[in-house]
DNA sequence: TAGCAGTGGAACGGACCATTCCGGTCTGCT
DNA sequence: AGCAGACCGGAATGGTCCGTTCCACTGCTA
């Protein structure tokens, strides 16, 4: 409890800043615990957040409101990534680097695992397609450079970071460090090898894995 | 209508058939709503089997004694598969094949993801131990014939079925044809290439997905 | 034809959860 | 100083979902 020392300028202070910050703490408490369980209850998060579910009801208007938030952040960091690693000046490097960055932060289950459990804001379609573009875009710099094996397809990321994402043991740490290498793995596994034979069955396809999106009842 | 007839010989008719037929449907309408949703009521496997929640009761104690069994099963086709592939004279072959079988299969999903719904029995811990010896004599021919890259380890293996595992859309055949190229992709990146740097990251170790075993609270 | 294995499905009781509501506390303004 | 109201914790509410039990019924089987 700071008392009534710093009034005006400091970054808040007193029960205002308490409200403050308690945005951010929320938000993570729940980025965490929907991560873990996408159908965690709400109660979970305020447990975790350490705040009664007032504090919560108070920022949003249900739970479906707050799950829709925590997936637009995660669609725009996704946009983030990859603008960032678009702006690398080497094509095989920023590909790893966007995909590095994405299955470090979990982006996938942020995503696609919590579809389904909203009605999607029109923003963030505009949103999704922006990053489909982008990740798009990647995969061409990827390609041009070579390294990529010529059968491999855009929707193969999907593919590739919902292996990423399924793996999972308790420690977050441990599990970014099996996730990495998953990821090298099937970074090698996409790479231009000279022997190796075509990859089986027809390639996925542009939507086929949206079907997550739609909602469930 | 088939009076006294055929008694003992034939395969059974009237009311004592229907029974003996539902053993099967039963037991393969649990597996095919579980294999899509591991927490899915009860009813939902009664409905897709076309008969009533007393059948099931009628043979399973209760749901969780119905899940065990099908874990049960799942890891038993897991040990023969491995026998059976074990048995072929192509060391790579034998372990690709292994394991296309039990990605098609789904044993993945019908043992790992089923785990920690039930309490094990002490068979299925023997078993369990027996499928890790096997998946370890696979591995070691595999790396015998020298195709597999130094690095990859025998937890590897759990990596790269959760991997394919995830893989998943509403159609089961179109599922099963994508996960074909998923493991194809794996493969490749398991096996041995001029350049790759190293794995990242400390390799998995041996009881490092177990944790799904522990009973959920 | 009596009896019962086998069955369908309604009913029960409990667990779980989103959301609402009711005091209470502290603050910023007058 | 004092008060209106922002903010909050958490109990209470109403509803849904699900495992399991129960009961009436059917048609073999002996």
């Amino acid at each position: 409890m700071p008392s009534s020392a710093e009034k005006s300028t400091a970054p808040l202070a007193g029960r205002r800043a308490q409200a403050a910050r308690n945005d951010g703490v929320i938000l993570d408490a729940a980025r965490a615990v929907f991560l873990d369980d996408p159908k965690a209850p709400i109660a979970a998060v305020a447990d975790r957040a350490g705040v009664g579910i007032s504090a919560l009801y108070r920022r949003y208007a249900g739970k479906e409101d707050l799950l829709r938030q925590l997936c637009h952040d995660g669609l725009r960091r996704y946009v983030a990534e990859a603008e960032d690693a678009l702006a690398g000046p080497d094509d095989w490097t920023a590909f790893t680097t966007f995909l590095a960055r994405v299955v470090d932060a979990d982006v996938h289950s942020l995503t696609v695992h919590l579809a389904g459990t909203f009605t999607p804001t029109e923003e963030m379609g505009r949103d999704a397609r922006r990053a489909a573009e982008l990740a798009e875009a990647l995969f061409e710099r990827a390609r041009a450079s070579g390294r990529l094996r010529s059968d491999a397809v855009v929707p193969d990321l999907g593919l590739l970071l919902e292996s990423c994402a399924a793996v999972r043991v308790p420690d977050p740490e441990r599990t970014r460090e099996l996730r990495r290498r998953q990821l090298a793995v099937l970074l090698a596994g996409l790479s231009t090898v000279p022997d190796a034979g075509p990859l089986p069955g027809p390639p996925p396809a542009a939507g086929e894995f949206d079907w997550r999106w739609r909602r469930r009842e």
